[in-house]
Order: C-alpha cells, then sequence, then structure tokens
DNA sequence: AGGTGGACCCGAACGC
DNA sequence: TGCGTTCGGGTCCACC
C-alpha cells in the first residue's frame, strides 16, 4: 500500500523520466481510472502536454505541465508505475495506462484492485482540491508539535485513526500510523484528544523518523510491488511492529499483540506503547 | 460536527 | 483437489 515513502519513491524515480518530455501519445485502458471523466477524453487532453515537474503532495503524485494543467495521480491500494523496458510491452491484465514520450520512451500504470485515480486539474483548481482534502506535509516546517495539537484538540477518536485522518497530516497510512506510535511509545487506542504537549511533540517525532526511514529504504515492498525502475524497497526489513504479530518488541521484548482500530488492523507492544 | 461503517476492488489466504 | 468465504486497505459517502 503506497504511502508517503513509497510515493515519494515513484516520484523520485519517474521525476528525470518525465520531465521536460512531452507526452506523444496516452492511452487509458480503464475507464475506473478517470472517473467520473471519460477515459478518452482525458487521454486526449494529455497528449502533445509538456512536463514541467513531478511533484508529492501526501500521497499525490503531481505532474504540471507547462500549459498549467495538472494530473493529480493517486495509487490508492495497488497502483504502481513501471518504466517500461525498449520493445514489445508484454501482457498484463493489470495494465490501466500507457504513456509514450517524445524521447522514445514508455511510461505504464498498472493497478491490480483498480481504486487508483487520475484526476486532471486547471492549475488555479489545484491548490483548493488538495487543502480540502490534506493536512500539513509531515517533512516539512510547518508540521509542529503546535500545529498537530491544534488538529487533535478535543478528538475523541483513536489517535491512531485521526493519524490516517489525511487532513489531519497528509501521506500516513496503516504501516506507517503504526510505526509512529511505536517510536512515541503511545497506545493506538488513547483518545486523540487525551495526548498531552509532550506526547504530542511525541508523536510527531515519531511520525517524521517512521517516514524518513521510509524513503531513505525507498518504501516498503508487500508482495509483488515494484518501484518504477523495477527495484523493490527495503522498509519491511525494518518494521518494528507493523504485520509482526507474536514476534518479540524490538525494544522490550514482549509480544507485538493486534487490534483493531477504526476498522484497520493495528498492531502495537502492549508493554512499551501505554 | 465528529465519528463510524459500508462500498468500492480483487488476489491471497483460509476453511471445509 | 476444489470450491466458497474472508480479509485487507485509502478514500468517499451515508448515516448516527
Amino acid at each position: 500500500m503506497p504511502e508517503l515513502p513509497e510515493v515519494e519513491t515513484v516520484r523520485t524515480q519517474l521525476a528525470p523520466v518525465l520531465t521536460g518530455r512531452r507526452f506523444e501519445s496516452v492511452e487509458i485502458l480503464d475507464e475506473r481510472l478517470t472517473r467520473p471523466f471519460d477515459p478518452g477524453q482525458v487521454a486526449a487532453q494529455l497528449e502533445h502536454e509538456h512536463v514541467a515537474s513531478v511533484d508529492r503532495r501526501g500521497k499525490y503524485v503531481v505532474v504540471r505541465f507547462e500549459s498549467g494543467l495538472v494530473l493529480l495521480v493517486h495509487l490508492r491500494m495497488t497502483g504502481s508505475f513501471l518504466v517500461a523496458p525498449l520493445g514489445e510491452l508484454p501482457d498484463d491484465p493489470h495494465r490501466r495506462a500507457v504513456v509514450s514520450l517524445d524521447d522514445g520512451s514508455v511510461v505504464v500504470y498498472r493497478d491490480v484492485r483498480r481504486f487508483g485515480t487520475w484526476r486532471l486539474l486547471e492549475e488555479d483548481e489545484v491548490g483548493a482540491y488538495l487543502t480540502a482534502r490534506l493536512g500539513e506535509e509531515p517533512l516539512e516546517r510547518g508540521f509542529t508539535t503546535q500545529q498537530l495539537a491544534k488538529r487533535l484538540v478535543g478528538r475523541r477518536a483513536p489517535v491512531k485513526a485521526a493519524l490516517l485522518d489525511q487532513r489531519v497530516v497528509a501521506g500516513l497510512g496503516n504501516i506507517y500510523a503504526d510505526e509512529a506510535l511505536w517510536h512515541a511509545r503511545i497506545h493506538p487506542l488513547r483518545p486523540a484528544g487525551s495526548l498531552d504537549g509532550d506526547e504530542i511533540a511525541g508523536v510527531r517525532t515519531g511520525v517524521r523518523r517512521a517516514l524518513r526511514t521510509g524513503i531513505e529504504r525507498q518504501g516498503a515492498t508487500l508482495s509483488d510491488y515494484r518501484t518504477p525502475n523495477g527495484g523493490r524497497g527495503s522498509m519491511q526489513d525494518e518494521f518494528n511492529v507493523y504485520g509482526r504479530q507474536g514476534e518479540p518488541c524490538p525494544r522490550c521484548g514482549t509480544p507485538i499483540a493486534k487490534t483493531r482500530v477504526a476498522g484497520r488492523g493495528t498492531s502495537y507492544c502492549p508493554a512499551c506503547q501505554r
């Protein structure tokens, strides 16, 4: 499941391939990808566009074109980009879009579960679209303890649920939320509004630490996920709690517990995280 | 208004 | 073996 570190890895690998290039032809093979907009129309709008930059905001890949058009790609659960090798593309039932560039290279988008989305916006719509959905970027200066405290105050939902709310902090998913709370030694079921200043500072630090480690490792590779360059991340080898139920906590040796928070599988150390 | 749970998908894992 | 069932996960939306 691509979260911020996985999306950042995609951005890093895609940027040098796309930046400065022109989209020569675009095929969209799944009408869900651009819903409710017509895939043929979106593909036609993308053709001949010059890529100005490839950015990231939260879990969105943001492709900006010279014309001012902006393509927001959300990979959801199983979306992935692949810089295709030269020659014929192999059969792939999960291929959802193909972009051919003016230098002859080809970028393929695939998505097994078809949750991912491509949303094409005008320049002046992007800010509002993203701020309606996303809070602070956790690795930037604006993500302060004070700012996070403001977002959590009065909330009775479990702190884990709050961290998964993209308007509280942008880019965390199930894996990094669990890892961040483990770093902070906070129980995932603690009501978000019950955390004191020190605890919120700890959550902030834990979030940043988990995400930075994830980016360094080029994200986690679960099942057959691949980065655009065909590589795999190694963050899965660094998990402290996620997917490790029954195994010893790396900090205290207590077996990692698993429960359900806000409908999601949640791993934590029952001894360190009170 | 904030919180919760279902829908959307489909492959993998599981149960019989 | 083969089949049916359950699970999971990000976001949106309906409902409480």
